[in-house]
DNA sequence: GGAAATGTTCAGCTTCGGCTGAGCTTCGTT
DNA sequence: AACGAAGCTCAGCCGAAGCTGAACATTTCC
């Protein structure tokens, strides 16, 4: 997962936090990534580097987030974009761009915003070296589907199961701390401590991790880890 | 480890002590250090000597550390940081910046900061000469998985019987004074006396030396030693 | 608008790791 | 061989960390 450059980024937002978060979050995930502040910025850099994927805020400071889309597809065909819009739906726009690509609401999650490029790129590049479909042990998940199994029976998880699920498979046999899932399962906003993940990891044992050999494992004082069977 | 210049890094932090302990101990384990006591000098220094990696305490005097870094990433592309924070959660910008690089938590030990700076540099600079896999004799430690075999047997480390043996394996072969092991796998405001290291190398011992040959070896008045077999 | 599902907090309980101190062993010196 | 210093180990205490059920809040979906 890091160690190759998965595909060239370019995101677009003037909120710095933002910015800064998804930047280098994106990064530690694999990807080259360059910011621009605006649109006028955003078109610079996206002739220069030629992205493979577009993160656009909606709204920006210079021009309409869906206007740098339009000029962006003049300047190179078919070039896929993931909106950031704001919760509210009262913009009557974002009905538009339902159909056109993808979008997240913010506050977003780290995991939602990186699966939603996983599943643009998928479709775009027909890129196999990101699969929708991730196992550890006889645990399988399916992204598109957005169903699980455990020895090949369907189980039921809520969205934010789910969530924590995904991000402990892509990070499988890698140590998470309870700070590190927060930060990224959950929203950015999200205020609480950490006690609500040991909350949904106790609901995801439960539900998914009941029969031996455990997957889950907890390293009191440093965090959780998916184990595959074999190699503990 | 330490003949050769590992990387140069610009270390940020207003209080004194802080600054000197991580300088000096940095400059041992062989990296270049650049000190800075406030967020204007650290912007200077960082154009003047263009770090590899930057290692910021979040309260500055003059600057919000987070304003610093996102100033820093300006300047140069992708400057990674390493965040300084207190223990206490309740600072609402630790949230965001939790996500942006890493972090370690005050009062923290050197081991630790020495662990996520060379994490830091080795996702950033793929660099190879910073193994995230240990290994010594027939034990073998994986930083990522945080997780120790000896002769492919997995073995169960508390968190710091865990660093203690880092320690060791990062610097085996060479003698390590029980002062000079507190100094660097505990935190650097532990009161205790030399005594708790003879204990952690008693469970050590107990867990992963033992069969023969011995790895962990007492040189009585002296230290300890982590000694590959072949080489004694 | 109401029911069901999901998300969050909290408190009681359990488990585990960190540390200390005391008694014992080993080592080196005379 | 005898002594003291240094090191080893163990039992036990304490507090921190983690688990879970239940209460409460919020959202979603009919």
């Amino acid at each position: 997962m890091l160690d190759r450059v998965e595909a060239r980024l370019l995101v677009v937002d003037d909120e710095p936090n933002i910015r800064e978060l998804l930047s280098a979050s994106l990064r530690l995930s694999g990807f080259e990534v360059v910011t621009a502040v605006d649109g006028r910025e955003a078109m610079q850099f996206a002739e220069r580097i030629r992205p493979d994927l577009v993160v656009l805020d909606v709204m920006l400071p210079d021009m309409d987030g869906f206007a740098v889309a339009g000029r962006l597809r003049e300047m190179s065909g078919q070039m896929p974009v993931l909106f950031l819009t704001a919760r509210d739906g009262t913009d009557d726009k974002v009905a538009g761009l339902r159909v056109a690509d993808d979008y997240v609401t913010k506050p977003f999650s780290l995991e939602e915003v990186l699966a939603r490029i996983r599943a643009v790129l998928r479709r775009t590049r027909g890129d196999l070296d990101l699969p929708a479909r991730l196992q550890v042990g006889d645990l399988e998940l399916d992204e598109e589907a957005h169903q699980v199994w455990r020895s090949g029976v369907p189980v039921r998880l809520s969205p934010t199961e789910f969530k924590l699920l995904h991000y402990f498979m892509v990070n499988s046999g890698r140590v998470l701390s309870k700070a590190q899932i927060l930060d990224h399962v959950w929203n950015y906003d999200f205020g609480g401590d950490a006690g609500v993940v040991e909350s949904y990891v106790s609901y995801l044992r439960r539900k998914v991790d009941t029969a031996e050999p455990r997957l889950i494992h907890t390293l009191r004082g440093v965090g959780y880890v998916l184990r595959p069977p074999h190699s503990d």
